[in-house]
DNA sequence: CGAACTTTTGATATCACTCAAGGGACGTGG
DNA sequence: CCACGTCCCTTGAGTGATATCAAAAGTTCG
């Protein structure tokens, strides 16, 4: 299922990249980020990093490639709750509940960290700046869980799926992963359908939909978004919510 | 809009009781909660504690009534994303972020107690079980909040009223506002509508149907759960997101 | 080259929305 | 204590959005 390997691009630390959008680092903070994101190893899709049920030991933290929080139901429907990506930090808190809720699972192949709870307590305690940025992007993500209830709520399919489109370029422009109009989207439209609570046949025919409205080009796990501006407003994307930008207050 | 008054009932405590629920606090900690929560004032109806795009400053604690937290599309549309309860802090992780993203809002008249930033600061480092068990309380309420992403994506219209009903049932039992299988739930249908992300005519005839099926009764805003173990199968409803009676982790 | 996925298409069924109007309940003022 | 306004709940009819089922076409990868 895994095996260490050594880090292999030349991308930006993307754990890095994202706390210092919530805070400012030392050169100890940087250094120390550093080293912990070095000793990565490689995770198929679809394997479970930590499983509903289980006790949480330890946070994984995403280097390269998408993963999920998702919950299973009777019949074999499933939800994803939230999208993991690059900088991703997942299961620091869960540690502070007895039981996973839900799953944490990757959806393409994965380059992580797994990070054991000594050290994680050692690095909250001698690194506030970081422990702070944590403490901020854990609110974020709730945040965004908000949005994505919002979206499932209230937003018809083509939006929904534009919306979903948009977040995850500012989100991924934030650690390095996308250009100003496209980035890789290893997803399978039945991840996508699982995403918005819709069926995978009418995910299909959305993405069409907004093919054909020239908004989106999406062809071999790359997604391309014409102009941002136009898709954001068909979507009515306001990322406020992601609170980039606005270093927080103290 | 509002008006100190004295707390009026004999009603338990709902922040301790809640607290208590997390993890064992002293009677230091009782007390200054009792203390806290003994300044009160009425909110009428559909008024904004906090609102979208301000500041936070200070948090609300509800004694009595539900507020929400919601968000406003462009046409008029809003989603609520979460009830506050009594027993419930909001606006104390809201405050690490700039801006509200979303406003907090009662939906009846709510008995509520507004606590300083500097109140607050001062309670989190005196009394650390206090600050452990708020902490526990915002994972519980993330973890709500992924619950409900499940209830709006793949559940239909009757088993997500009915998943909604199980929760509130659980939520206030566990601060003394609800008896075995009955509670006050002083929403209207179209509150629920913009809960659960449909039309208040179809939660109209979604709750008809739950009446038919002679799971709830539902009149002049209190809710009756004939047989809550058939609701909670109906409804696919498993209460271990709530976390509650697991004392966590430390 | 073939097996296993994934995407696409068509046809049909169903769930939920919109619009519009009638019926209650409740509070206020005369 | 009645009249009236204002919400809120309820009903009906028609429409629209999305799901389901089934099968074909395209991809990917060993």
């Amino acid at each position: 299922m895994s095996q260490v390997e050594p880090s292999a691009t030349s991308l930006p630390n993307p754990l890095v990249r994202k706390l210092e959008g919530f805070t400012t680092l030392s050169d100890a903070d940087r250094a120390l980020l550093e080293r912990i994101s070095a000793e990565t190893r490689l995770v198929s899709p679809r394997t479970d990093l930590v499983r509903q049920g289980a006790k949480p030991d330890g946070v994984f933290l995403i280097m390269e490639g998408m993963a999920c929080r998702q919950k299973h139901r009777a019949k074999g429907q499933r939800q994803i709750m939230a999208y993991l990506l690059p900088g991703d930090l997942c299961g620091l808190d869960d540690a502070l509940l007895n039981k996973m809720d839900h799953s944490i699972t990757t959806l393409s192949i994965c380059r992580v960290v797994r990070v054991a709870p000594e050290t994680m307590t050692e690095i909250l305690q001698q690194h506030p700046q970081v422990a702070r940025a944590l403490r901020i992007s854990g609110l974020v993500d709730e945040a965004t869980l908000r949005e994505w209830l919002v979206n499932l709520g209230r937003r018809y399919a083509t939006e929904r799926l534009a919306h979903l489109f948009c977040e995850l370029l500012v989100r991924l422009q934030a650690v390095g992963r996308a250009t100003e109009i496209s980035y890789a989207l290893p997803l399978t439209q039945a991840d996508l359908a699982d995403t918005m609570g819709m069926s995978d046949v009418h995910v299909n025919r959305s993405l069409q939909e907004l093919r054909q409205q020239g908004l989106i080009e999406f062809r071999r796990g790359q997604l391309t978004i014409g102009r941002p501006s136009r898709l954001q407003a068909f979507a009515e994307f306001k990322a406020d919510y992601l609170h980039r930008g606005d270093q927080a207050a103290t």
